[in-house]
DNA sequence: AGAACTAAGGTGATGCGTCAACTAGCCGGG
DNA sequence: CCCGGCTAGTTGACGCATCACCTTAGTTCT
């Protein structure tokens, strides 16, 4: 156990070929989508969150539980946001602490307007390219993975956050569609 | 192509558990190594490029294109490594413009101590939770979608980057074995 | 009612990563 | 020789993410 065992040929080409899956690919996105809308993953995943709210506001308390982020990491965020007209905030009158954060026309148009490039952009680097097997192969892999980290203890906001980010990215295609 | 064309069920099930082997994965493997030998990922890759060196240096540019940084990422990291000691810099005689990093003893003492536990992480994390089969379906997906990242132009540093910086934990495993 | 606790949210400091711009040294052609 | 262009490396500014800490407001217990 606390003696090295090192990976053989096949478990580092896996373990190199996964590094893959990772950075590039989430900044390839990031890219993307900056590029085309002038947003980023982040921003994407808050106003994913605010468009399928019943009002198009949702509590920050919420919000941080959906996206599976850092309170104070919203809070910066959406400072961020509402500087560029993104997003807004409303009091909350039935809780004193509470604050909503609300989708603003301009951050309804930025994510409408978003949304079809970013599917786009994940069927070209990702599904497209995958046959049936693979995705499901992929599938089992992510989820073994993830339960992992979540058994870890340490998993709480991570595996939760980022699986969220980008499930809310993909039950925007959802919504959008109907 | 520009009428939106949303992941069906099977397509989004494998997204979402790719998000999986993102951001958390590698989070949880960036606590570990910080938890256990106060290094980063970063730190991490920037002493086994050194170890692996041939007089425990590297040019600044060599170093660039191993883990395939920008050059400007790696001047910041290595001003943050030389003030904790891990590094140190030198000049080169046969080019002016030249600068060798150098590990330093704390440095190399830093990722002899790391790297069990490091390898160790990535098995527990990923390698010993799935079969030889799965393992060599990550590789297949990985490898295509890397090689897509770097059909898109966009992919010099990023793709080389990652792939690189893991390659790296891995062959140090191979050399440290050795 | 009042004390202790917890929940909600924000702030400041710090490290990280990228971009754009800059300096300094090399190299080749006139 | 010197001028343009390239390469190596650094720097500063900015946005992002995390950490530790703070304030304020609800909640609970006595």
């Amino acid at each position: 156990m606390s003696e090295p065992n090192w990976l053989n040929a096949d478990e580092s080409r896996a373990w190199r070929s996964l590094q893959f899956l990772n950075t590039p690919l989430s900044a390839a996105l990031n890219r993307q989508l900056s590029r085309d809308s002038n947003l980023s993953n982040a921003d994407y995943a808050v106003l994913v969150q605010l468009s399928e709210a019943p009002d198009l506001k949702l509590r920050a308390r919420d919000m941080v539980v959906a996206i599976g982020w850092e309170k104070s990491r919203l809070s910066h965020h959406i400072r961020r946001m509402e500087a560029r007209k993104l997003v807004g905030r409303e009091e909350c009158l039935t809780d004193g602490r509470g604050a909503f954060i609300t989708l603003t026309p301009t951050g309804r148009a930025a994510i409408e307007q978003a949304a079809p490039g970013h599917v786009n952009a994940v069927r070209s680097y990702v599904v497209d390219l995958l046959t049936p097997a693979q995705l499901e192969s992929l599938a089992e892999i992510g989820e073994i993975v993830g339960a992992r980290l979540k058994a870890d203890g340490c998993a709480e906001a991570e595996a939760a956050g980022c699986a969220d980010t980008d499930a809310a990215s993909e039950s925007l295609a959802d919504n959008c569609s109907a």
